[in-house]
DNA sequence: CTGTTAGCGCCTTCAG
DNA sequence: CTGAAGGCGCTAACAG
């Protein structure tokens, strides 16, 4: 490992010289153009690298933000980390992972930060606990948080610690709703799974409000436990297909559970979107692939990474203003229409006919308005 | 920052005694219980948390391991990432992303791996041309390279640099083709999309040895350019559905060509698996949605991860062996059965019938058996 | 058992 | 324009 004192020795100067050199900088000590290059020249011939850690020990500024996240794996994550590292390089930063699935307990992550003296965190899917005590760990070692995709519920009651950005989720689920109604459907039915997921409020919140608006009645399905039960799957498919008021499209919370929803319809006999329109929420990659290609709203996790980091990383540079209590960004969603929602008519009321017209439905993408409301 | 100077003063002790303390190191000084204790209490009361930074540049070791890809977001490259991150962190490591498609060039990252004075590294799905110049430049840093998830071609003609993890893509392979054959299928082709995918030449060294040693005719389907592409899904579909010596079952090179498979019958009006067993590679999570649920074979994506890392963290250990040619480790694959393959009787030489009856096969899994032989 | 000294590689500040 | 000193926070070798 070459340092800048044997560069300086080869080079007959000083090592101050060969720092100022390397890094370019004006500042202070100047230097000729003709020692500059005869620097230059021997540095790369003993293939001479800086050390980042010493650098960042004098300096105190390690450019290195950590992404702290329960699982990696799943897409969502994944791509907003990818969004996040994109940015993070570009500005010159690292990304170093904190996972706090494998052994290290999210307590354990914040200490690794404050070690490491990373100089941002990025938290995916934290809990609001968590969030409150991280962010007032991190805050007597001035590292700036950002919090990624979260619940918007009591934004609006107490103040959000640290950055945070989030897909407009009410906003898209409103738009499915409404696209639903313009196909003739009354009958919209929101199907979520029961759980500790608050993630998931803003969603059925936004249904609530967009029917609401239309002046038509808010229908519920709940899914218990996992999709593959079959009392429960059976539970279901008689709510959703046997009851006399049942619904004739159906928003689902997630991606996912739009995935079961079509293989209890095929079980079951129904066609999609024959008998039954379905909105998934999400987009992940597998909604192309299904039969019919599902419609679904779109979150822009790429660009959730990318903003969350473009934040975090301002906040780092104007180290002044750490963090303190700045509005959620809200990113607008997206509308995909696929082949899994259709006209009401044919649906409504009538038996299932075994014909075999499937409508060819353009994939057009309807922007979701970007409009601002607090919800109290 | 509260620093060990800062406790020191507080404990009324020196500052090396506080590095004792705190580090539980037994060697050279020793300290009394009574004190360590009150060193101990004082750290805790000043919230004081070491500097990993400096720790490193005295030690020398930094225990943070590069993580260097192009993409992030695929299923493949997250999966193997997680596993990982979750051995690097048991083992007391970090991991860094070093992202090869956001500005920084393969080239920058090994730059920045040097700076950073990183432990070692793994890379993703990089070229062996790469590879070569990769292992060359870290290991005149003695940074050990490990590498996921490439092409065994050729690995028999020269030592491979570095650490090789891989899944056993021609047992794989075997796997499914034997599975096709006991199900009666004997025109069984091997769809694979053309275009410099050098990892996916020993899947079809795998089918095509298979294919001889069962006796049967190989035979070839080849996807050209996008799945969009309306000609070229015309071409496919006559191919596939429409020649005398039509296949009755395909095995794809990957899922994402399965499901342009399942696509294309759909539209032919043929069923799977009826009148086209279809099997994929790599089971993503999107293979148990489709319809019907595609059998495939199943890459051991965590344990790769977990693998690489392990066989990394050895080598770094031990520095002394540092990364000499080692013998590639081949993972096993598992053949998931799932509902897209069946018998082939309906199948062979009769026209599609237009009946309901479908096989209901239940998701039974075979591990492929793990022989081990060296491709000439 | 404890305190003192030295140095990791680099940047900053001061004398020449 | 250049050289010589000092220190970032920590560990590792010495003396007491």
């Amino acid at each position: 490992m070459v340092t800048m004192k044997q560069v300086a020795q080869a080079a007959g100067v000083s090592q101050p010289a060969v720092s100022v050199a390397l890094s370019g900088r004006r500042q202070s000590a100047y230097i000729s153009a003709a020692t500059r290059r005869r620097i230059l020249a021997v540095a790369r011939k003993m293939g001479y690298q800086p050390n980042a850690l010493a650098r960042a020990m004098v300096t105190g500024q390690t450019k290195v933000i950590g992404f702290l996240g329960s699982t990696l794996s799943n897409e969502y994550t994944a791509r907003m980390l990818e969004g996040a590292v994109r940015v993070a390089q570009a500005g010159g930063y690292l990304m170093k992972l904190l996972h706090t699935d494998s052994g290290a307990s999210e307590q354990n992550a914040l200490h690794i930060a404050i070690q490491q003296r990373l100089a941002g965190v990025i938290s995916v899917h934290a809990d609001e606990a968590f969030l409150a005590k991280a962010h007032a760990e991190l805050a007597r070692h001035s590292i700036p948080l950002a919090i990624l995709d979260h619940t918007t519920l009591n934004l609006g009651s107490r103040r959000a610690p640290g950055i945070r950005v989030l897909s407009d989720d009410e906003a898209g689920v409103g738009a499915a709703v409404r696209h639903l109604a313009a196909l003739g459907h009354t009958r919209i039915a929101f199907l979520t799974a029961v759980g500790p997921m608050t993630a998931w409020s803003t969603r059925e919140q936004g249904y609530r409000s967009a029917m609401d608006r239309l002046g038509l009645p808010p229908q519920w399905v709940y899914l218990r436990g996992p999709a593959t039960n079959p009392a429960e799957c059976r539970r279901l498919k008689a709510q959703i297909f046997r009851t006399s008021n049942r619904p004739t499209a159906l928003v689902c919370v997630a991606d996912h559970v739009a995935m079961v929803i079509l293989r209890l319809a095929r079980e079951a006999g129904r066609q999609v979107p024959k008998d039954l329109s379905v909105v998934g929420f999400a987009d992940l990659e597998m909604a192309q692939y299904t039969d019919p290609p599902l419609t679904t709203v779109a979150q822009p996790f790429d660009r959730m990474g990318e903003t969350v980091t473009q934040r975090l990383l301002a906040a780092i540079e104007r180290k002044s203003k750490a963090a303190g209590g700045t509005q959620p960004i809200l990113l607008p969603t997206r509308l995909v229409v696929r082949g899994s929602t259709g006209p009401a008519n044919a649906a409504d009321g009538t038996r299932p006919s075994g014909g075999h017209s499937r409508t060819k439905v353009k994939c057009l993408t309807l922007a979701t308005r970007k409009k601002k409301r607090s919800t109290g």
